[in-house]
DNA sequence: ATCGTATTGTGAATGAAATCACGACTTATG
DNA sequence: CATAAGTCGTGATTTCATTCACAATACGAT
């Protein structure tokens, strides 16, 4: 279960690298080079290559990347094959747009199960997915290790601590609120103000030229 | 308009910083130290001492930082009070979340107008927001600079070149999509699957014992 | 005034990631 | 078969970011 010691920002990129050779696979592409999938992916040839190169000899000198073997061994490596299942918290807007975008395609990760506080949307399911009274933490949650907090950010530490009372592992906030957990809980932000506000500052301040992508 | 070179690693966590000396000033706190801000925001206190210190010495030693200050200093550097206009495409659930976002609090940047393709919703508002047909764009985007693309992935690049075509400077693109856009525009990637798949990659990959949190 | 405690600002050390640059190998072609 | 063109894998280098650790300073109490 432990590949070694890949560095973070490579595993960062592992499922965009997933993702678009999916695509060429099914283009009917047979092979491809770290330079054509860095012009797709947008990350340097160089950067493909040694991230490829962690999990061992995976190219030929003189030819590339065979699609399917790449495919195959990523598959496993991303344990593509095994279904993680989420829980989202917080069926508001966004929390609603996660349902419909519903993970179809090449995905190890579903959103199984919803909670909310709203009354209305008790009982209801969105894209199949039941939607229960937040209270119900505790009891409908048993095994699900993975949360997508989408909840007002006023409430978030609340239920940030309820989530942790079941045992949840990891949590994706949305919120704006930066959530105190215990050390044993992996917590990511991604904060929608904050990438906006960044963006902008970025271009009043940064004359742009070095490259042009983001994070 | 230059500050000479702050670190984007920096750039990045000052609208953050921003906001959370918004709330101590409400709270009425005066002063306010490394420490205790680390503790909200999740950031190293050395950190935050560094990246304060790329704009001067903006505290005192022994003392910490008078947040009214900080906060007055802080306005100008991301200038807050400057608003940045900004176009939403894409009126979907993500897009709708974005408008009820509505980025009320602390902010310098404003949704002014929105773009679908779905005639129900044209012409409609949301949040005051008018929605305009996607063709109406070239027209209706007379000096908007910065643009929110919520679309469908099989239209991201279509879109985007038509956004490029209006003068737009830069993207915050919510696509899975890489899109391809000239040198001299900037492009932030929020990539959503890919955010849980990291997510779920690194529970199951890395121990976490360094550090908790996410990006 | 003086002392003890708190806290900054930063040089130096460390760490992480990206990039360069090239040897080794593969394929294709004539 | 020999040669040219293409491509990987990777050691070395460079760039960027974080963290350590401590001298310098400010405050508050007595």
């Amino acid at each position: 279960m432990e590949q070694k010691k890949i560095p973070q920002a490579t595993a960062k990129r592992l499922p965009l690298y997933y993702r678009f050779l999916t695509n060429l696979n099914h283009q009917g592409k047979a092979r491809v080079s770290s330079h054509e999938l860095s012009k797709a992916v947008k990350v340097d040839s160089a950067t493909i290559r040694r991230d490829f190169s962690y999990f061992g000899a995976l190219g030929k000198k003189g030819y590339g990347y065979n699609v399917e073997y790449l495919l195959g061994f990523f598959r496993k490596t991303l344990d593509q094959d095994e279904l993680t299942e989420v829980a989202l918290i917080g069926v508001g807007n966004l929390g609603t747009a996660f349902l419909h975008y519903n993970f179809v395609r090449n995905n190890n990760t579903k959103i199984v199960l919803a909670f909310d506080s709203d009354p209305k949307k008790v009982g209801t399911h969105i894209e199949g997915v039941p939607i229960y009274h937040i209270d119900e933490l505790a009891e409908k949650l048993s095994d699900v290790r993975v949360a997508i907090l989408t909840v007002p950010d006023r409430e978030a530490q609340d239920i940030t601590e309820k989530l942790v009372r079941t045992g949840i592992e990891g949590i994706l906030n949305f919120t704006p609120a930066r959530i105190t957990v215990p050390d044993r809980i992996r917590v990511h932000h991604i904060d929608l103000a904050i990438e906006l506000q960044s963006l902008t500052y970025f271009l009043k301040h940064y004359p742009l030229d070095p490259q042009e992508s983001g994070e």
